[in-house]
DNA sequence: GGCAATCATCTGCATGTGCTGATGATACAA
DNA sequence: TTGTATCATCAGCACATGCAGATGATTGCC
């Protein structure tokens, strides 16, 4: 992190790539439970999808990017796919994100453009909507 | 690692959601690059448009983001806006992040799916494309 | 007062992103 | 071997997200 210093380049944000890529890894709901999941032990994808009460496509599909990313890694055991984290740098990255949000309390969740927009936390399934299926 | 937390329950991914839209924040290249070049110092709109290369609208909106998050803050200065970070804890993150990156290498930017598909890192000027207008 | 500069907000559009369902592969059990 | 369970991958669709342009408000300068 010499200087990358923002001249009047767009070539800086490049740079950026694999910090975007990481931040953008744990954006979602989904992939962020399976990271805190991961990190209270090693888990099958059928436990994560009954954990999450997603489909097993999806629960797989994060998996594939957490595992691409090189955040998780997996074992085979039988038939089944063990998950588990592979950096304990992860857990101190959440900490650190922990921290933060506890300084600047939940302000973090209001922002009407980019983020989540619409976030009612009394109702208890706004997820998924009705998806007209 | 029976009756943890992860019930069947998505409600348990709500409780994410600041966390979420932190990352979120940060998983954009705009506005990574926002705050990395508002770490060097407090700046004004024009001349943070001038820095990333973006229309005015685009970097307003991005900070307009941030600020809702509580990350920055602005002061006016006569007729401009000068924006700063408003937490410390923020480079903490970043260095959580970069000594994670540092651990698994450039893989984080390889995920198929999800994350940034098509990065080409030797060309210069993907960025805004063609934008046929 | 008139003009220029700076910025916030709004709208529309092209693309990215996440979810589901279906299909195929692999490993264990009977 | 047949059947079942678990998982990865593919294709498609609806919505979210980021960008630019236009407009209006505010401030400083002449």
């Amino acid at each position: 992190m010499q200087m990358i210093a923002a001249s009047t380049d767009v070539a800086g944000r490049a740079a950026l790539a694999p910090a975007v890529a990481l931040f953008r890894g744990l954006s979602d709901p989904t992939r962020l439970a399976l990271v805190r999941r991961l990190a209270l032990g090693e888990a099958r994808v059928v436990d994560l999808c009954a954990a999450l009460g997603l489909g097993q496509s999806t629960v797989s599909n994060h998996l594939a990017c957490l595992r691409e990313c090189g955040l998780v890694d997996f074992r085979p055991q039988g038939r089944a796919s063990v998950y588990h984290l592979t950096r304990p740098e992860l857990m101190d990255l959440l900490a650190a994100a922990e921290g933060l949000l506890g300084a600047t309390g939940t302000a973090v969740a209001l922002c009407p453009t980019y983020a989540t927009p619409p976030v009612d936390e009394h109702d208890p399934t706004p997820a998924t909507k009705e998806r007209a299926r």
